[in-house]
RNA sequence: UGGGGCGUCGCCAAGCGGUAAGGCACGAGACUUUGGAUCUCGCAUUCGGAGGUUCGAAUCCUCCCGCCCCAACCA
């Protein structure tokens, strides 16, 4: 794992003998799913748990009823399982703690330091000051410990509507910052929460729930994100003023990926308002959208690694994520061969009926994948690109009169192009070279072009989803004044291609098993949408294309 | 104009007073039965700016500039 400032301080700390094992722990709030961003996180605390010898907690952050389902505690759990981390029975929930959290707030009320109040939420804001100004002091700021037990026992009870009074600490209303203003505690909500039920009508604020929950799993690092930096003097003075295990908080920068957006109001509109499928849409950056598109949790762990963890604020180029996705694929997919976009091939000199077995490399990375059998016929499926009337320089694969390999078969040479009506090619006549069985060149002649290629007596058809970036630009932000980053998504972002063709072995693929389809780019067997008899694949990403770049560059020239 | 944080190559990111690592991207070449992979080479005389300290500064000091976060009974 990647050195970074948290992990000097980790060393620092065993090193001085602060601590004898480090705690961490992973705290999403189950409102929403899981993202790369969240990858980070999860990578950063199971990674510093298991390099230093430590352990990492997973606490579901659930102080807030009106927002939080089971449904989603679930998809997380899946989440970080699928990412590869475990957290055995070290599974805990800040609702654990409703009563602990309880009783240090009728002690902070005993000693003076919190107290119960009547403002309503706008007057509480009014007091609050401005950025500039100080705020001004509540008027039920000092109540005796006496009334304010009495009320927060009330408020407990569920004698109070919900907003009609608050729990607040008693700190500054004058500092410079404005979360050791009396923030507030608890607040009253007669909600159900899917834990506790209805067991409770006031609920614990973030700020006065993640310090404790800390302390009391005695985390010694408490790693977060860049925003709750300025809490973290609030966090301090509760630990403090209750005399309990101080954890220490460390702030990162959170992620940040081009052409994608992270935030979890902006996911959330993505899916209810149906510009994706679902919250595993291979397109969103989601932990299910990424399975879905067939990234592998190898690749995710390998890209938090590179990307460094510091408290600058960056985003990285998507470019990075997928750069990760390929060279781990390179090393593991098995090579197939489909056809996206078919062009009928019929070698005229090969007599009608005859068939031949031959074998074809797994991978190239892997000599222990092996070998596997593919058929050859007359007549064949080509890719549509592969073929060129009237050739620029520098292709390489088919035209009239030329020749090109077919990837573990014969060089073919097209002799005719036939054209329907409306002058489109709709074949092409070829001769293959019997001496050059599984594409070798026994002449030594050069063949430069080599295509893939499906025999069309047991090709498959199948039904491929290409995937491009959800959004137009690097920043979907950047829109044009009045818009907003719904006018950034990228029409072409999903491209449904049927009638492509498979070999045969395909076919036979499990939901989400990985494969590169040979010279295209890399593609999972749809996790829920593949079956048997309908094979469905993703485009995970492309291979790179070298023609592709060349052609850019005719093309500017 | 209050508080907190950050400014090193197009994007990330090392560096912690001794004279700018690495990755991605990009470009050139080699090799190749995937125009894939792999391999070589190139890519910041300069570290937001200006002063200063020092034999020596991205690293220390001063001032300035820019960007981000904070005024939910959200997390």
């Amino acid at each position: 794992m990647a050195k970074h400032f948290i992990s000097d301080i980790v060393e620092a700390d065993l090193a001085e003998g602060k601590h004898a094992r480090i705690q961490t722990r992973f705290p999403p709030e189950p409102n929403g799913y899981l993202h790369i961003g969240h990858a980070k996180s999860i990578c950063l605390n199971f990674g510093l748990a298991e390099q230093y010898g430590g352990a990492c907690n997973l606490r579901f952050d659930d102080t807030n009823p009106t927002k939080e389902e089971d449904e989603y505690v679930q998809a997380i759990k899946r989440d970080v399982a699928w990412l590869g981390f475990d957290w055995q029975e070290r599974e805990y929930y800040a609702s654990d703690y409703f009563e602990q959290l309880y009783e240090w707030a009728e002690r902070l009320v005993e000693k003076g330091k919190a107290f119960v109040c009547d403002l309503t939420a706008e007057q509480v804001r009014e007091h609050r000051g401005s950025l500039t100004e100080p705020g001004r002091e509540s008027p039920y700021r000092d109540r005796s410990v006496a009334e304010n037990l009495d009320l927060l026992r009330r408020m407990r009870a569920g004698e109070f509507p919900d907003g009609a009074r608050t729990l607040r600490a008693k700190i500054d209303m004058a500092s410079g910052n404005l979360n050791l203003r009396d923030p507030v505690m608890y607040r009253i909500l007669h909600a159900r929460h899917h834990r506790t039920g209805d067991a409770w009508s006031i609920y614990p604020m973030y700020d006065w729930a993640h310090g404790q929950s800390d302390s009391i799993e005695r985390i010694t690092h408490s790693i977060c994100t860049l925003e709750f930096e300025d809490h973290r003097p609030l966090y301090d003075w509760f630990v403090a003023e209750l005399g309990i295990f101080p954890p220490r908080q460390i702030e990162f920068a959170r992620l940040n990926i081009s052409h994608t957006v992270m935030s979890k109001r902006k996911l959330l509109r993505l899916v209810e308002e149906g510009h994706v499928s679902g919250w595993d849409d291979p397109r969103l950056p989601t932990i299910a959208g990424l399975r879905r598109r067939g990234y592998p949790p190898a690749a995710i762990r390998d890209f938090c690694d590179r990307i460094g963890v510091t408290k600058q604020e960056s985003t990285v180029e998507f470019a990075l994520l997928e750069h990760c996705v390929r060279e781990e694929l390179n090393r593991v997919a098995l090579r197939r061969m489909a056809v996206l976009d078919p062009l009928k091939v019929t070698l005229v000199d090969w007599p009608e009926g005859k068939s031949e077995e031959l074998e074809a490399v797994n991978n190239p990375e892997d000599p222990s994948a092996g070998t596997r059998t593919v058929r050859f016929g007359r007549e064949l499926w080509i890719e549509r690109d592969d073929f060129l009337e009237d050739p620029p320089k520098k292709f390489f694969r088919l035209a009239p009169g030329r020749e090109v390999r077919l990837r573990w078969g014969y060089v073919v040479r097209c002799d005719e192009v036939v054209k329907n009506a409306a002058g489109e090619v709709i074949e092409l006549r070829c001769t293959h070279d019997a001496a050059t069985r599984g594409g070798g060149t026994p002449d030594g002649r050069k063949v430069k072009g080599t295509i893939h290629w499906v025999n069309a007596a047991d090709a498959v058809d199948a039904e491929v989803r290409l995937y491009d970036h959800l959004f137009d630009r690097e920043d979907p932000e950047a829109v044009e004044a009045g818009a907003d980053f719904l006018s950034a998504l990228n029409p072409a972002s999903l491209e449904v291609r049927t009638g492509c063709k498979l070999e045969p072995a395909l076919a036979a693929a499990t939901p989400g098993e990985r494969v590169q389809f040979e010279r295209i780019g890399y593609f999972v067997a749809d996790e829920t949408d593949h079956a048997p008899g309908r094979p469905v694949f993703n485009r995970t990403a492309t291979l790179r294309d070298t023609w592709a770049r060349v052609q850019r560059q005719q093309g500017a020239e």
